[in-house]
DNA sequence: AAAACATATAAACACATGTCAATATGTTGA
DNA sequence: TCAACATATTGACATGTGTTTATATGTTTT
């Protein structure tokens, strides 16, 4: 019961919610998540540490960059709260402009043929000239 | 999306959980609450409050006693998030105990015909002397 | 080996939250 | 109306949590 109290105390933090349902959709490393949720990177490092201690994700290293992902073998709770999250946060507009972000993020990585902080800073530029 | 997040803190409390685990099974008054879970009766009417207000739960007056239980009407995903708890708290030991109890202080006060605060006390010597 | 880079961790602070003690509200019965 | 009772609310305090700044770790490139 109190491990049930811990796995909610997680999702308590919105900005945890939010890099849950990108990993939901896609592998993002470190400096992407920056770049579509617009955070600082000990923040973003350590609301992943969290979630990863609390068995939501797993990570993969790939040189200088780290990529988390929704871990594969999830616990049946945790799967059946991001199948809850996903269903009940469909409509919300902060949950769709994140989507939307994070295709336009990859699309411009693509373009830009990298995955390293300078690109993903002309991203976050160039969506805050969007606006 | 803060929405889901403040519906998530609500449940970021054991006793919380306890309260709605056990209203879940039974509407139940404030002392008859106080005798299950042995905790304070400003904090069981705190907690009732909170979850109150959190849109999981109804409330019915008769005299001087006030009844709690789920919410009839209750939104999608507090049901949701109901039905997961239940899943995954089936088989932890508080649970159950929590549902033991409550049947045995429905019992000792149908045996008493009361539902006052004297009559759960006496409840709560009983259940600890057992031990 | 040194410099540049991506990420993690630690220290410090502000702010939120849980809990208890005391008090208020509202109901029942004498 | 008053006393007894069930419950709610408030104030005060300790503890926990989020955020930032500064620093450490570990990898790649030159």
């Amino acid at each position: 019961m109190k491990k049930m109290v811990e796995i909610f105390k997680l999702l308590t933090d919105e900005q945890r919610v939010r890099i849950l349902m990108l990993l939901d959709k896609k592998e993002l490393s470190v400096c992407q998540l920056m770049g579509i949720i617009n955070a600082s990177q000990p923040l973003i490092s350590r609301n992943l540490s969290l979630l990863y201690k609390g068995g939501f994700l797993e990570e993969r290293r790939d040189g200088k960059l780290r990529f988390y992902s929704i871990s594969r073998d999830l616990p049946g709770d945790r799967r059946a709260l991001l199948d809850l999250l996903r269903t009940y946060l469909k409509k919300e507009t902060r949950y769709k402009d994140d989507l939307k972000t994070l295709k336009e993020c990859s699309r411009f990585q693509k373009k830009a043929g990298k995955c390293d902080m300078k690109t993903l800073k002309e991203f976050m530029e160039w969506k805050r000239q969007k606006k």
